[in-house]
RNA sequence: GGGCGCGUAGCUCAGCGGGAGAGCACCACCUUGACACGGUGGGGGUCAGAGGUUCGAUCCCUCUCGCGCCCA
């Protein structure tokens, strides 16, 4: 006997840990099925689950489980990401913890004690996304750090290399002086901040008490300026163009040059080049051949190395011993000095307030640096090539294809990749240098070490990089690495290219592109075939959840509170095409009683001996409700399969929810009432339908709820414990005339419908039955509502249903159904004002829409000129208000 | 500044050239033999605004207003 409330703790530990034993969850690499693959996106290896995971684990899910149903070969492959800052940062504040640090325990034992970490911590995500009811291959988990995946990573970079697709360079980076690295353009966000215009004063050289006047948000690094660039058309400026001005505090004389880079608008129109701290003063710095001296070190320290020998004391602008008492200070420090030095000068023309973008590390939120340093770089632009080409010819496609745009703007706008990282955790660069800083690139310091010893003639001592890959250089291989590869392994040859990448289009550039291009490169082919790309979660408000903001909803404790399945439900629901989705507990609450709802019906088919016959063959089925049910559930089911199919799991879901509820429940089960209380022939069959029917709901529910599906599926005894995982996903079964079938229940619904609204309306109390009396019905009319007159006087508390013989008695309540109408004898209790007002409402919105409806078939210009088949319906829908409206108008007159 | 998207019932969202929809919330009634995490009935919308195309526009085009996001 199933429980009378459905309790989700005490049934999805047991199921899922079930389904992982029997093996359920695995890949069959041997069989001739057709594939179905999706690759997870790694969660990071520090992470635990939250709401973003719960959706894209749940879509992917949902998909995966849905085509396991269909027989094809699934292989969901799990893993986690070594997430080389993320990590290093939790490993580094728990050292810190024991008064100790990364730099006090040395490169090798920090590593040690991260992978240490990963044994006793790392298992947590993974743990989580069991409990949501994943249905990953867990024994093919692997790890961005694995030594598989190490040497694929290894190999793709020497390859690389070697095809002149990697190189060293020394470039302007994003650098954050709090990580003490360079990272990707990608890792910086770009933040308003409330800062200051400062308009500072740069005397020209050999014409006392004349300046030009340069605007900066940061006059710190002023001390790096090579030059005031103007714009060749301004006129303000026009005869200082290659005279030269004295750089303040320094003393130096740059030039004043021409550039279109110069913004006339923007401040004074002048602004100050400094090309090893600025991205844009980099380029006009390279056009005009301008040296390039860094005024900062890597913890955004004044440096003055590179601009001492400049120095050239000038009294009232540059005084040696201002300049040096700057060594060392912090930039936000040297800024302040700097600015209140140039004030005693003079030279500080004003300063205004002004709201500007300024670059931040992602993740450590401090602002970022722009410095000259030695980087490796991956030829993004080559690489995308191929990767550009697949998503114009539709190898690969975005879901939503709007999605391809953004793709496109970026694929097309690459600047070269900064792949190396100031980091220990992650996979160190395979390169070696030389005695004489020559580098030597291969997959191990063997082979490195031949190629320098047969390079120099002799054995040398080789120093490997100290550098590590930004950590989305791994994941960019993951849909192949994980497969084997570099190995030629049958899983690589049978699941590579993947079906489907499920993601946010957060990590479109960071990771979906790539992947793109990786797999181009070293597979010769997509990574995947279709990439759907869902939105955000976001708080019941619309917000983003963030730490800040205290609107964070946890996953794991809606799961405790409301069960797995009404959050997957609940997502699943949510889902429409590229919309950020809201959540809130409220949602998951509702997702639940729908579950509740499903548990119930099968409580109460239990009750009543319906149980799954093998015997049953739909298509023999005799009775109305057995084909009506069994046809609405044919329909369902291809709502259901084209709407996966499609990515609408919304569509989905309400093609479920609206079979469920609002037919197999509020009407099939309504009218099988009697039918089983009557027993016999009629009893059989309505319960072996109803057994196939809650079969089919089962089946369908799988992807979405897995937990009580497969309870019931078990307790109903569909099939042994775990099994509905394995069963295969429903197909339309053949009904006998589904049209009669429908046209006559849908009948019996309108009827009841009716009876209801006046019964209703008219303050009928629930516990008198009314006898009906049909006026007008036509002789199979009336057999069917002899047929149904059982569940007509159930469900619309009628306690008689006869034709009309003569005139309607006084007092009375009608209703048109058809070509009948149905009159509700209630002299003692109707209120014949009421029903008049009533009937005149009826008759107003019929009329109005018959109005219409002749307006339109009356504009010649209609008629001739649109569709026939919307003429055509036009006229049948006239046609039948006009019927109705003289029904309406008649009973009017029979209470007149 | 450039690009993308969104403004449809109180809320959350479908629909996207021919009858304005769902879920939740709301109101009224109901402890009917699976379910009050329930049942029945009901109210509620110049589909942001203005033009245009069309026989016909919530849907296509243009502009305006408002709100997001991404890139400068």
């Amino acid at each position: 006997m199933l429980e009378k409330t459905y309790d989700p703790a005490a049934i999805e530990g047991r199921r899922y840990a079930e389904w992982e034993e029997s093996g359920a969850f695995a890949a069959r690499p041997d069989s001739s099925a057709r594939t179905f693959t999706i690759m997870i996106p790694p969660p990071n290896v520090t992470g635990s689950l939250h709401m973003g995971h719960a959706l894209t684990f749940t879509i992917q899910d949902t998909l995966i489980r849905w085509r396991r149903m269909q027989g094809r070969d699934v292989l969901w492959q799990p893993g986690t990401d070594h997430a080389g800052i993320a990590t290093q940062m939790v490993v580094e504040r728990l050292l810190a913890e024991t008064q100790t640090s990364r730099r006090a325990i040395g490169r090798e034992a920090f590593v040690e004690r991260v992978w240490r970490w990963r044994e006793e911590s790392g298992g947590t995500i993974t743990r989580q996304l069991r409990r949501l009811g994943a249905s990953l291959d867990w024994p093919r988990e692997r790890f961005t750090m694995d030594a598989g995946l190490s040497e694929a990573v290894r190999r793709v970079f020497v390859t690389l290399h070697r095809e002149g697709l990697i190189h060293r360079a020394r470039r302007l980076v994003n650098w954050d002086p709090k990580f003490q690295s360079a990272i990707s353009d990608l890792e910086v966000e770009s933040r308003a901040i409330k800062g200051t215009l400062w308009h500072i004063r740069y005397p020209m050289a050999g014409e006392e008490g004349k300046f030009i006047i340069v605007a900066t948000t940061r006059p710190e690094t002023l001390l790096g300026d090579v030059a005031v660039a103007v714009h060749p058309a301004d006129v303000r400026y026009r005869g200082l163009i290659g005279r030269s001005a004295i750089l303040p505090l320094v003393g130096r004389r740059i030039p004043v040059i021409a550039d279109e880079y110069s913004d006339p608008e923007k401040g004074s129109g002048a602004v100050k080049i400094t090309p090893a701290h600025d991205f844009n003063d980099f380029k006009v710095g390279e056009r005009h051949g301008l040296p390039m001296p860094s005024v900062l070190d890597r913890e955004a320290r004044i440096r003055l190395d590179e601009i001492r020998e400049n120095f050239s004391p000038l009294a009232g602008v540059a005084d040696q011993e201002f300049l040096e008492s700057l060594a060392g200070q912090d930039r936000f420090a040297a800024r302040e000095a700097i600015v209140q030095k140039l004030s005693e000068l003079g030279l500080l023309e004003k300063s205004e307030p002004q709201l500007h973008q300024v670059p931040h590390g992602d993740r450590s939120g401090v602002p970022i640096e722009p410095l000259l340093t030695w980087q490796w770089f991956c030829n993004a632009v080559e690489l995308a090539k191929p990767a550009i080409a697949a998503v114009e010819t539709g190898r690969t496609e975005f879901v939503p294809k709007q999605w391809e745009n953004t793709f496109f703007a970026w694929m097309r706008n690459l600047e070269p990749w900064c792949i190396s990282r100031q980091l220990w955790w992650g996979h160190r660069i395979p390169a070696w240098y030389g005695p004489d800083e020559k580098i030597f690139v291969a997959d191990t310091a063997e082979e490195a070490a031949a190629l320098a010893a047969k390079s120099y003639g002799r054995p040398v001592e080789l120093r490997q990089d100290e550098d590590v890959l930004d950590t989305w250089f791994s994941s960019a291989l993951w849909p192949f690495s994980t497969l084997g590869w570099p190995e030629e392994t049958r899983e690589l040859k049978r699941y590579y290219p993947t079906d489907v990448l499920v993601t946010g289009f957060d990590i479109i550039f960071f990771w979906v592109a790539r992947m793109m291009m990786m797999g181009h490169h070293f597979m010769h082919d997509v990574p995947f075939r279709a990439v759907y790309i869902h939105g955000l979660v976001r708080d019941q408000h619309g917000q983003k959840m963030s730490k800040s903001k205290g609107n964070i909803v946890d996953p794991l404790e809606l799961i405790d509170r409301y069960g797995a399945d009404a959050l997957r439900f609940a997502i699943v629901q949510l889902t429409g095409p590229g919309r950020d989705i809201k959540l809130g507990p409220a949602r998951v609450e509702t997702a639940r009683s729908f579950v509740t709802k499903i548990w119930n019906a099968a409580r109460f088919c239990e009750m009543n001996g319906i149980r799954p016959d093998p015997e049953f063959r739909p298509e023999a089925a005799t009775l109305p409700l057995c084909r009506w049910v069994l046809d609405a559930a044919n329909r369902a089911i291809g709502e259901a399969t084209a709407a996966l199919a499609a990515y609408r799991f919304d569509e989905y879901a309400a093609a479920c929810y609206r079979f469920a509820w609002h037919v197999f429940c509020d009407w099939f089960l309504e009218f099988a009432k009697p039918e089983l209380a009557a027993g016999g022939a009629g009893a059989a069959e309505v319960r072996a339908a109803a057994a196939q029917v809650l079969g089919t709901l089962l089946r369908l529910l799988h992807p979405a709820t897995p937990f009580a599906s497969e309870e019931l599926w078990e307790q109903l005894g569909y099939g042994p414990s775990g099994s509905l995982i394995r069963t295969r996903w429903p197909e339309p079964v053949a009904v006998a005339d589904a049209d009669s079938a429908r046209a006559e229940l849908d009948w019996v619904v309108r009827l009841i419908g009716e009876v209801r609204t006046v019964r209703a309306e008219m303050n009928v109390p629930p516990a008198t039955p009314t006898p009906i009396l049909l006026k007008d019905a036509m002789p199979t009319t009336l057999l069917r509502a002899e047929r149904w007159r059982e569940a007509i006087g159930r469900l619309a508390r009628v306690s008689e249903i006869r034709a009309l013989v003569g005139a309607p008695p006084r007092g009375v309540a009608q209703a048109v159904v058809d070509e009948a109408t149905v009159i509700l004898p209630l002299a003692e209790i109707v209120d014949l004002a009421a029903e008049r007002a009533r009937l005149d409402r009826e008759r107003g919105k019929v009329g109005r829409e018959a109005e219409r409806l002749k307006q339109k078939l009356a504009d010649q210009a209609f008629v001739s000129r649109a569709p026939e088949e919307v003429v055509e319906e036009n006229r049948e829908r006239l046609a039948a208000a006009e019927a109705e409206l003289a029904r309406l108008e008649a009973a009017l007159r029979r209470i007149a």
